[in-house]
DNA sequence: ATCCCATTCAAACAACTGTTTTAAACTAGC
DNA sequence: GCTAGTTTAAAACAGTTGTTTGAATGGGAT
């Protein structure tokens, strides 16, 4: 009996390629790029060391494309949400922070890929192991575009850069306890993520109703 | 002429536990923990490689050395700014957030060590190199308990969660463009560190004033 | 001058890094 | 069954990592 009958059979192992993207989302995301060795990966993979270099042609081209991966699925998930809010019978601000900000603090706290991938792409920022623009331009374009016009229907009066500000602000509202969940839970009593998605929600839209009026 | 002498006279070189210090500091923050190796620290130092172990017992001793003394001057200096908006005749939630973020955004962007070390300590909590509780101790017990208690003397009407949750609020709406000002700049047209400011004072103002209302 | 102690130095240490090599195993096509 | 092409394997590659060694300095105190 091969591996390769085995695995037939179980239905769920995969090729060594996707084995290796497997492994590089949960040790890159755990352990960040250089605190990650190419060992580490294929033990975890179960694969040869050379296996790396045979289908990705090495560390930070895996790196590059587990990332990209996760990115796009960020994007269209954020996107679908947007749609859902803005087409739904009676669209508010509230339900759209709401619906941005939950799926990723209720996975981080689960420690959930899903919550994972957004701390690493903050890691990424600072340490700038692949070239930013790529990855980030849907981002931009996509995402930034459209949710900043959905805070201008929504919160009528904002101009152009204040709603693309709005934006900026509610995911920095968004990041904080993405990444500093731990801190918020030991510093604050009785403190857990339902709260805090409560609290980003209010915060967030009292700021975008207040900061209408007073605008220059 | 000995160093000695010589540095004796210029009274500018320091010894080499301080040179070290100071390689440091503009190192790691620069490229981090992993991607700074001790000899990369000690040619910048101008100093032998065993002078870190010697010194410090090893990287990771120097690592915590210099994070410790940053962190201090961080505490010390918000703390300062907290005293003197609070004695000043017409304290008010906007003259608190902006004496609060103002200094570091306006050193992020000149690239100086004051907002630098804010970034290291950002990927130091995702990176875990250091134990986090000895290090954010005193931001707890010193920083956010003074803090919040400014926020509930100026927005009256806050419970103490909330006015605690209010304080990493604001800290989300400055840590945000602290780490990602490129991205403010290059995807936000006319914007520099003086709009991203006066945004922030505004929001953040605006939020806790509409927040207040409506808590439960 | 002699001793002592702190400091600095070049050199070597073992362990680990990402990558390459070379041979073996496998899978299809004929 | 043979062969061509893809995939896997063990081993070695050259380079870097953080740390340690042991000898060589330096300046005071006795």
């Amino acid at each position: 009996m091969t591996d390769s009958s085995l695995s037939e059979r179980s239905g769920l192992e995969r090729g060594v390629r996707d084995r290796l993207l497997d492994a590089a989302e949960r040790l890159f995301c755990a352990k960040g790029f250089h605190g990650t060795s190419v060992r580490d990966l294929t033990t975890e993979a179960n694969c040869n060391v050379a296996a790396i270099n045979y289908h990705f042609g090495g560390k930070v081209e895996l790196y590059s494309e587990m990332f990209r991966r996760q990115i796009k699925l960020v994007i269209e998930e954020s996107m679908a949400v947007i749609d859902r809010v803005m087409s739904s019978p009676h669209p508010s601000i509230e339900a759209l922070i709401r619906g941005w900000v939950t799926a990723p603090l209720k996975a981080v706290e689960l420690n959930e890929p899903r919550g994972l991938v957004l701390q690493l792409m903050v890691r990424e920022v600072l340490n700038r192991q692949v070239d930013p623009e790529r990855i980030f331009a849907d981002l931009k374009e996509v995402f930034v575009a459209r949710m900043s016009e959905a805070f201008r229907e929504l919160g009528e009066g904002l101009n152009v850069r204040n709603s693309q500000l709005a934006v900026f602000s509610v995911d920095a509202l968004m990041l904080h306890p993405l990444l500093f969940m731990p801190y918020y839970r030991s510093w604050i009593e009785g403190c857990d993520s339902d709260k805090i998605i409560d609290h980003v929600v209010r915060f967030g839209a009292a700021a975008i109703r207040g900061y209408r009026g007073n605008q220059a």
